[in-house]
Order: structure tokens, then C-alpha cells, then sequence
DNA sequence: AGAATTACCTGAGCGC
DNA sequence: TGCGCTCAGGTAATTC
């Protein structure tokens, strides 16, 4: 599933391609997403002038002058830069076409995705106003984390699972940052130490800044711009063998999500 | 306010 | 072969 590095990737290789280009058509296939594709869309878009990609959290926001075109893949959404005249499939819900022949396709099986249309300062919208901190801007940091870890009594992943925390970071890459660290995720936050929120917010930025470093360095793989492979420490890996002592990986749930992690080694 | 739970959705994998 | 079940999970909305 698309995390924030998936994320991120796409917007880098996008960027190249379509900064400067005009959007000429907007295709809607399926508005009902998890919240519905706006009806005006295409009377928006149409015609303006993408300026720049940017990026807040897992959401991606094209700078269209007039307003932003919100995308959020969700859990199983991609986008493809395609030849205009490439038929659409199962679940290519939403077309843009571009003044260059390309065409930005935004397929999502499970329909988790969002599409909308904002006017005015994008961070000041409700889905964005109360996000944390970028992960990978200096604005993160151990201090930022333990300043509103060290009095909330849920478990230290779930806290750093909340998006108000801090930006973009999914289960999967929770999961791993936590082993890097070397921290239980059973742990209530209030009880982490300093040096742990420490090391705990390098662990975010090495695990998901590695990921954008190895996802940019891929070549594009076929005609798609979302996905490149992930050597997990823990997550799926619950039942085998811990790579750092050879202990096996207990898996546990929170929240509903699969946790992943080894008693030896995280304490 | 913070914590916990629910809803949204479909493909994959499983047992029978 | 196919039916029914469970699971996967980001995040907004809802409830406690």
C-alpha cells in the first residue's frame, strides 16, 4: 500500500513530466470514492496550468493557481502517467489529460482514495489543518515527539500512527521504525525516555527517507509510478526469525493493525 | 481531550 | 468450481 515514501516518489516522478503542462480533460468514471469525486472537477481543472506538486503527509496537492487538485491514494491507489489513448480498466477511476499526450490515470480497487478540489490555502483545509510534522523536514524531531508523547497512555506505535502526531507514518513503516529503535510498540508513550523519543524519530527518518532514496533510484517499472519492493525487518515477517538475533518475531494486533516485533531485541 | 471503535471497499487466500 | 468467510489497512467520523 502506498506510505508516504510511495507517496513521494510518485510526486517526484510526476513533477518532470507535467509541471508547466495544462490539464486539456478530466475523465470521472466512478465518483464514489471514500468521500465523492466533486462533480466540477473538470470545469475547474480544465484549462488551468499545473504549477508544481507538493506534498503534505500521504496527500498530494497539484498547484493548479487558481486552486489544488487534493490526491490521496489510500490504501491501494496508484497513479499512471499513460498515452492519452490508453482504454481504461477495472478501477481507472479518474483520467487527466494533459496538453503534452500524457495522461494521469488514478486507479484504487478499494476505492480508500480521495479526489477533491480545493480553493484558498490547501493546509488550512480541514483534512490538512491538523496534521503533525513532516517526518523528513527538521521540523521533526525527538523533542517535537516527546513534547506530546510524554503524557498520552496509548501504546507508543499507535501514537506515532496518529496523523496529528506526526505526518504520513502508516503501520507498515511504525512497525520498522520501532525495531530500528529498538522500542517495544506495546509501550505506553508516557513511559518512553527521552534518548527513546530520540532515537525513535532518527528511526522514522532514516526508515522512510531510505525508502524515498531507494524508490527514486529504481528505474520506472512498466507504466506505473506508485510501487517498489520493500526488504521489511519486521512487518510480514511475524512467526520467522529476527534478522538482528535470530529470536522469533512475535505478531500481535492494535488498534486492528498487525503488529510485528521482536521481544529480545525491543524493549 | 484523549482513547477506542466503526465505516468505507474489494481482492486474495482459505476451508469445505 | 464455487460459495462463504476472514483479512489487509489510511483516515475521517463517531462514540465512550
Amino acid at each position: 500500500m502506498p506510505e508516504l515514501p510511495e507517496v513521494e516518489v510518485t510526486r517526484l516522478r510526476l513533477m518532470p513530466e507535467l509541471t508547466g503542462r495544462r490539464f486539456e480533460k478530466v475523465e470521472i468514471r466512478v465518483a464514489k470514492l471514500r468521500m465523492p469525486v466533486p462533480q466540477e472537477l473538470g470545469l475547474m481543472v480544465e484549462g488551468r496550468t499545473l504549477r508544481a506538486i507538493e506534498r503534505r503527509g500521504k496527500y498530494l496537492l497539484f498547484d493548479c493557481a487558481t486552486g489544488w487538485l487534493l490526491i490521496h491514494l489510500g490504501m491501494t491507489g496508484y497513479l499512471q502517467l499513460l498515452p492519452a489513448a490508453v482504454p481504461p480498466g477495472k478501477h481507472d477511476h479518474l483520467d487527466c489529460h494533459f496538453n503534452n499526450g500524457k495522461m494521469l490515470r488514478f486507479h484504487d480497487p478499494r476505492k480508500f482514495g480521495t479526489v477533491l478540489w480545493l480553493t484558498g490555502d490547501p493546509l488550512l483545509h480541514p483534512l490538512l489543518a491538523s496534521i503533525g510534522p513532516e517526518p523528513l523536514s527538521e521540523r521533526f524531531n525527538g523533542s517535537v515527539l516527546h513534547s506530546v508523547g510524554k503524557s498520552r497512555k496509548v501504546a507508543i506505535k499507535q501514537l506515532i500512527m496518529d496523523s496529528q502526531v506526526v505526518a504520513g507514518v502508516g503501520n507498515i513503516y511504525a512497525n520498522e521504525a520501532l525495531f530500528m529503535a529498538g522500542i517495544s510498540p506495546e509501550r505506553v508513550s508516557a513511559s518512553v525516555t527521552v534518548v527513546e523519543f530520540n532515537r525513535l524519530a532518527e528511526a522514522i527518518q532514516q526508515v522512510l527517507g531510505g525508502s524515498v532514496a531507494r524508490g527514486s533510484s529504481l528505474r520506472v517499472m512498466e507504466d506505473s509510478v506508485a510501487y517498489f519492493p520493500l526488504d521489511n525487518n519486521v512487518y510480514g515477517r511475524g512467526g520467522e526469525p529476527c534478522r538482528r538475533c535470530g529470536d522469533m518475531l512475535v505478531e500481535t494486533r492494535q488498534g486492528n493493525r498487525s503488529t510485528v516485533f521482536c521481544r529480545s531485541c525491543q524493549g
